[in-house]
DNA sequence: CGAGGCTACTAATGCGCTTTAGCTCATGTC
DNA sequence: GACATGAGCTAAAGCGCATTAGTAGCCTCG
C-alpha cells in the first residue's frame, strides 16, 4: 500500500517519513528512535542498529523546523554582506571566503543563510530579526570596522559569532579570525624597498574598516623604521572608479610615487589601466602591488605582483571556529596563515632619475 | 572562571516574546492573537489593533521554526551554486544576481539559503536534503544545462522552483526566467558586421550549459543570414586561463579572426591581455566584445565593448516569480529585458588586408 | 418568542521532534 | 528473601504557532 507512489504522484509529492514511521516499523516507541538517532544512551545496541537501518531504509532526514522548535539549534548560521549594490561584484575575495565556509558547514550539515544589504544599520536589523525569528544559531561577521557596533549587539543578543578580519576586541564575547596585516604590509614594503623604491603610495580601501586602519598604521610604522618619509596612504571605497581616480591624482601630484600598493585586486587593475592609458611603463616607471590575488591579477599585462592569501582557508577557519562556539567552545582569537608576496611582472626597480 | 560561563551568566539573552505573552498582555486568547497577526477574520478591528500594538511593543517576531512546523512555509528559499572552487570568484554576474534576488526576498521577509558545491550531483543531493529537512519552500536554479536533471528532480520533490537563464522546457512544472540570447547575439554580430568584420570567433563558456548552446546556435544562424562563413565558436570553462588559452590558439591559427566575442567579462579581459602581450593593437588589429558588462570591462585599457544586461533586475524578476509560485501562482516563462550592446574602445573597423 | 444565523471570540489539537519522568524486569547484595 | 540498582524501554509533556471545532452573545425574522 503506497498511495502516494503512483496515482497521486502527479499532484502529491511523497510524504516525508517521520520518527513515528520509523518507530512503527521498528516496533519501538518514538522516544527510543529519537535516542538512537541522536546517539543518546537508553537503547541497546541491537535496537539502535535496527532503528538506524529502518531510518536509512525510509530515507529519513530530521525535519529542521521540528528540531529547531524543540531542541535549541536551527542548524543554520548566517552571513550578512553590507555593501552598496554597485561595489558588489568584481571582488573575488568574498565568494572564495564563502566557498571555504561552506566546505566546513556542509560537512556538518549546517546551512548558511545569506543576505546582502545596503549598510551596517540594515545589517544590524537583519541580526535582530534572525535572532527574534530564531533563524540562526550563530553568525559570521565580515568587514569589521574600527568602531563597530556589531560585536556589542551580537553579544547582547547572545548570538555566537565570529568576526572575520579583525583581531580580538577587548572584553567582547566574540571570536575573531584574522590575518596579520602588519607583517604582510612589512613584507610588501620590504620588497619595494629592496628594489630601490623610496616613494610609495598606498591606495587603501574604506576608511572605516578595521583592516584598512591596520594597514595604514603599519605602513607608517614600517616606513619610519626604514627611514622613508615619502610614504602615504589614500583611502577609497574599493571600487575600480575610485581606484583609478586615486591613481590619477597621485600620478598628477608634484612628486609622483615610483610604486603604488592597492588594497584590492580590482583597484590594482584599474590603476594599471590608468598607467597604460597614459603610456606609463609598468614596472619601468611605476611598480604596482595588489593586496589579494585573484585571476584578475593574472589576466592583465603585465601580470600583477600580489599578496596571496588562502582566502578559502580563511573561510574554513572561521566556520570551524563558529561551529566550535556553537558546541560551547571558548571565545578565541585565531590567526590565519601569513599572506605571502607573489612577485610577478608589475614590480621592478624604479627608473633612475 | 572560564570566559564562557562568565559571559553566559552575565549576558542572559532576553527571552523571545511569544504569542502567549501577547495574548496575556492583550487579555485575549492565543488564537485571537494568531488570527490578528495573520490578518485572518474572526477578530474585531479594535482587538486587532490592540494586539498589533502589543506585539509591536514587545518586539515580537514569529519564530520561524514554529511557523514552519505548523504552517506550511519555512520562509526560506534556496540557491545552490555548483562550480568547482577555482572557477569561483571573479565573475561579477553571480553576486549581482543575488543582490537583486535579495532585494525582493528581504521585502517579503523571506530568507535565502545559499550553498556552494562542486558539481551538479552534489547540487541534487542538496535539494533532496533540503526537501527532506523541509528547509526551503522553493529554490532558484542557476546555470541550466542542455540536458538538465534538476527540473525533473525538483518537480518530483514538489519543490517550487524557478530556473534562471533558460527558456521553458516542455512539460516541466518549473518556471523559467531568461534573456533572449538569440537576439542579443544577433545584435553583437550586427555591430561587428557593420564595422566590416567578416571573420569572427566566439569564445564560449561551458559546453553543457543551455545558454552556451543557444548562443552558439544563434551565432551560426545569424552568420548564415549575413552570408558569413568564417565564423565559429570554441568552448571553455569560463576561466581566465582557458579564455587566454583559446585566444592564443585562435590567434595562432592560419586565418586569425579580426574580432572575438567572449562569453564573459573575465575571459574578455584575459583575451585583451593576450593581445597586449603580443603587441596586437585593440581595436586596430583585433576587436573584442565581452558578454556581460562589469567593472572589469571598464578598468582595462582600452575599455571593452560589452553586452550590458540588468543582472540584478534579472535576479529580482526570478525572485518575484518564485514568490508568486509559492503563493500558488501558475508556472510561467518570463523573459527579461533584452541586453543591449555598449560600444566602447575595444571594437572598431578591422585592419585592411 | 424561539429558530436560525452571524460575529467575536476561546479551547483544543497537531506539526515532528527532544526530553523528562516513570515504569518494568533482570541482576546483584547482604 | 527483601531490596536497592540500573539497563532498556515507554508515556507524556512541551517547543510556538496555525487551525479547526466549538461557544457565548447578539441580531433578525417569521
Amino acid at each position: 500500500m503506497t498511495p502516494q507512489s503512483d496515482g497521486a504522484a502527479r499532484t502529491t509529492p511523497a510524504r516525508r517519513p517521520t520518527i513515528k514511521d520509523i518507530a512503527r516499523r521498528a516496533g519501538v516507541s518514538e522516544s527510543a528512535v529519537s535516542f538512537a538517532l541522536n546517539g543518546r544512551p537508553g537503547v541497546s545496541q541491537g535496537t539502535r542498529d535496527r532503528i538506524h537501518r529502518v531510518a536509512e531504509d525510509l530515507g529519513w532526514q530530521p525535519n529542521s523546523a521540528a528540531r529547531a522548535l524543540s531542541g535549541e539549534r536551527s542548524g543554520c548560521v548566517g552571513l550578512v554582506l553590507a555593501r552598496p549594490a554597485h561595489t558588489l561584484g568584481v571582488e573575488s575575495f568574498f565568494l572564495q571566503l564563502v566557498s571555504g565556509v561552506q566546505e566546513v558547514l556542509a560537512a556538518r550539515k549546517v546551512a548558511l543563510l545569506f543576505q546582502v544589504v545596503e549598510d551596517i544599520e540594515a545589517e544590524c536589523a537583519v541580526y535582530k530579526r534572525w535572532w527574534a525569528e530564531k533563524r540562526v544559531d550563530g553568525v559570521l561577521v565580515v568587514d569589521p570596522r574600527s568602531d563597530d557596533p556589531r560585536p556589542e549587539l551580537l553579544e547582547s543578543l547572545g548570538l555566537p559569532s565570529v568576526v572575520i578580519g579583525a583581531p580580538a576586541e577587548g572584553g567582547r564575547q566574540v571570536s575573531t579570525v584574522w590575518a596579520d596585516d602588519t607583517a604582510a604590509m612589512a613584507s610588501v614594503l620590504a620588497h619595494l624597498h629592496g628594489l630601490g623604491h623610496r616613494h610609495v603610495v598606498h591606495v587603501a580601501g574604506l576608511p572605516g574598516l578595521a583592516h584598512t586602519e591596520r594597514r595604514i598604521t603599519s605602513l607608517r610604522t614600517e616606513a619610519g623604521r626604514l627611514g622613508l618619509t615619502a610614504i602615504r596612504s589614500v583611502t577609497t571605497d574599493y571600487s575600480d572608479a575610485e581606484g583609478a581616480e586615486a591613481t590619477r591624482r597621485v600620478l598628477d601630484s608634484d612628486a609622483p610615487p615610483t610604486a603604488i600598493v592597492y588594497d584590492n585586486d580590482v583597484m590594482a587593475v584599474a590603476g594599471a589601466a590608468v598607467a597604460a592609458e597614459r603610456g606609463i611603463k609598468v614596472p619601468g616607471e611605476l611598480s604596482i602591488v595588489a593586496w589579494d590575488d585573484s585571476a584578475l591579477c593574472r589576466v592583465t599585462h603585465p601580470r600583477l605582483t600580489a599578496l596571496v592569501r588562502d582566502t578559502s582557508g580563511f573561510g574554513r577557519l572561521a566556520a570551524e571556529e563558529l561551529l566550535a562556539r556553537l558546541d560551547g567552545g571558548p571565545v578565541r582569537s585565531l590567526q590565519a596563515e601569513l599572506p605571502h608576496l607573489e612577485p610577478r611582472e608589475s614590480t621592478g626597480p624604479p627608473a633612475r632619475r
